[in-house]
DNA sequence: CCAAAAGTGTTAAAGGTACACCCATGC
DNA sequence: GCATGGGTGTACCTTTAACACTTTTGG
């Protein structure tokens, strides 16, 4: 072949997935079922396979893990440190994955060892993982003020609080709920819906859904979605 | 070894340099002197081999072409569609660098074929690498607003107006020089020299340098370079 | 009626935008 | 002295930030 004399190398994804509970920001983690370091807490990786795109392995390896397709799946960069993998070369190519928490299979969650932890009380991580979770925790905080991903943490319905409270656990600050509800609202971006949520008040919250095609329109004529103030 | 069984690739870097020349955007392009599509206009590119990180073959690529080092130089993302490469399947991991553009050993550019071209009259490239291309120049106005990565494009020394100039260059459009000024020197984060650039006016404007250390200081106390309002 | 969360109003301070104007100097 | 780019002043407007206030309703 043209390149025969170039190297070859194993190449891995390696993802990192969100989920939101309520009030916490946490990652599924999974026990790691292969050696070396069988056992420890793990991202969910898999091997990369010929015939497949890195954006394939990454979902093939998320829906394994998960059940779910169609979530927000995104390349975050590469690692290649010498000896980041004890066993062999191998270069990994970190991805994030943001979820709805109760949207998993809980069977295929058990049958890989898996389990959620709140982002600041995770484990100890084999290899450079901590290092790549780091990474999507930077990129996570910068993309949610720009771009209007942290509804794909969300349930399709939410309320102005839920969608604050997840924000304030992003940002792990306080953020003015008056200001970040007309901050939002101002955006046109959220239907209301005929129903209230009446868990948390006495008064009740109207539930809220994104409209992704009003999104993408307003998009298009130039619109950016900004909550850098808030 | 431990993951025999998996399958291998070719991993590749694709460097985007970036210059600058007085009041355009330039890339640094060759001429691909090997098959396939030789003789093509393509980005700086090579292969990754065993016993280096990529970001070391990324250097490497960037020194053989212009030889410089230690100049700004960042990962990008990762390219793997299957057909990205006629000849064989091939990954690739672009890298983009900002230099100055007086800075390079033209010689080593000329036996390379090499070249200069504004930003918006680019060849034809191989491959996949108009699309690196298109990320690279996201990549560097979304940076470029919120850090201080644009002084890397330009000499030791420059006037308020050589900056202004290069951040109009970079985001296609005027930016008003009162407000310009007044924002950038806010930050404190400019040494005046007693030195006038007379090339420009009768006047003179003075020259300025960025002042990295202190750039670092203020940082590590919670500053952020912000020129997200001009 | 009252507690508590949902949601609205208001105002002062900060920051952005536009443009008028002064400055220095070689010709 | 005047043309020219360098550099400053300033007034208007929008956005942010803080907090007081009103609304709703199950108990």
């Amino acid at each position: 072949m043209t390149y025969s004399n170039k190297d070859k190398f194993y190449l891995a994804v390696d993802c990192v997935i969100f989920g939101f509970d309520n009030d916490k920001l946490k990652l599924l983690l999974y026990k790691r079922d292969f050696e070396p370091q069988k056992g420890m807490w793990s991202l969910m990786g898999g091997f990369l396979r010929i015939n497949e795109t890195l954006d394939d392995a990454a979902y093939r390896v998320l829906a394994r893990i998960t059940g779910l397709r169609n979530v927000f799946l995104e390349q975050l960069s590469v690692f290649s440190n010498l000896d980041r993998d004890p066993a062999d070369r191998v270069i990994s190519i970190g991805y994030y994955a943001l979820i709805n928490i109760l949207d998993y299979d809980d069977r295929q969650l058990k049958q890989y060892g898996a389990q959620w932890f709140a982002i600041d009380e995770l484990p100890v991580l084999i290899f450079d993982h901590a290092e790549i979770v780091g990474k999507s925790l930077r990129r996570l905080k910068r993309k949610a003020k720009t771009q209007p991903i942290g509804f794909e943490l969300l349930p399709e319905n939410f309320t102005i609080t839920q969608l604050r409270n997840l924000y304030e656990a992003i940002y792990q600050r306080r953020i003015e709920p008056a200001n970040f509800r007309r901050k939002i609202m101002s955006m046109g971006l959220l239907n209301r819906l005929p129903i209230k949520d009446m868990n948390n008040s006495r008064k009740g919250a109207f539930l809220y859904s994104f409209n992704k095609e009003k999104y993408e329109i307003l998009t298009a004529k130039g619109f950016s979605f900004d909550l850098s103030g808030i």
